[in-house]
DNA sequence: GTCATTTATCATGC
DNA sequence: GCATGATAAATGAC
């Protein structure tokens, strides 16, 4: 019985932009070469950021919301879990 | 002064691979998301706006007015604390332009 | 206390 | 119409 109704005046906040198809690429190759541990250090992602053109916090936010987002529906992220774990060759293969 | 953020906390490796904030299954149901009225927000806000910290009185008192649980006045002040860096630290300055946007 | 994180929810892009 | 980035309530490590 969630009657709270946020606002009326629906904040005009989050202004959303998507991030550019190479920073996807670059945070998802990460993503899926660690997917053991997909907790970037802090330096790593001020590497990232710089590589994607994006803030640290905007790293932050992607490895978050891919998490949670990955864990929940596994299934759907397993094309692009193939299609990146091709493409990087890390891991731990020691 | 040379100080800024140096030894920030570091937990991995070595050890244990979970480092920090991991809800384990030890903890029972997570309490759901709270939406707080305006009203709510916006004594908090305002109490916000005079101290930025509590006193566990101050915290009842508020808790009690807006009918709010003392832990949920007190997590709430802690995430104030922290956006308020975030926002104060992120860009003190206006470069050129100002964008007055965003902000929950 | 701080603070990275989880999680739901929001707002937007397309 | 869902995908996706950002925000905020809630949690847990320290």
């Amino acid at each position: 019985a969630v009657m709270i109704l946020r606002s009326r005046f629906l904040d005009a906040r989050r202004k959303r932009r998507n991030f550019n198809k190479q920073a996807t690429e670059i945070l998802n190759e990460y993503f899926y070469s660690h997917l053991s541990n997909p907790y970037p250090s802090e330096e790593a992602k001020e590497e990232l950021a710089k590589k994607c053109g994006i803030t640290v916090s905007q790293v932050s936010n992607w490895f978050g919301n891919k998490r949670i987002r990955y864990k929940k529906n596994i299934g759907k992220f397993q094309e692009e879990a193939n299609i990146y774990a091709a493409k990087t060759a890390v891991t731990a293969t020691n | 002064e040379t100080e800024k953020k140096s030894t920030r906390r570091k937990k991995e490796s070595s050890d244990n691979p979970e480092s920090r904030g991991k809800p384990d299954g030890s903890s029972k149901a997570r309490k759901e998301r709270t939406a707080f009225t305006k009203e709510q927000l916006r004594e908090l806000e305002a109490e916000f706006a005079h101290h930025n910290y509590l006193t566990r009185l101050r915290r009842y008192e508020i808790a009690v007015n807006l009918d709010l649980s003392e832990r949920q006045v007190k997590v709430w002040f802690q995430n104030r604390r922290m956006k308020w860096k975030r926002v104060k630290g992120g860009q003190p300055i206006s470069p050129s332009g100002q964008d007055p946007e965003d902000g929950d």
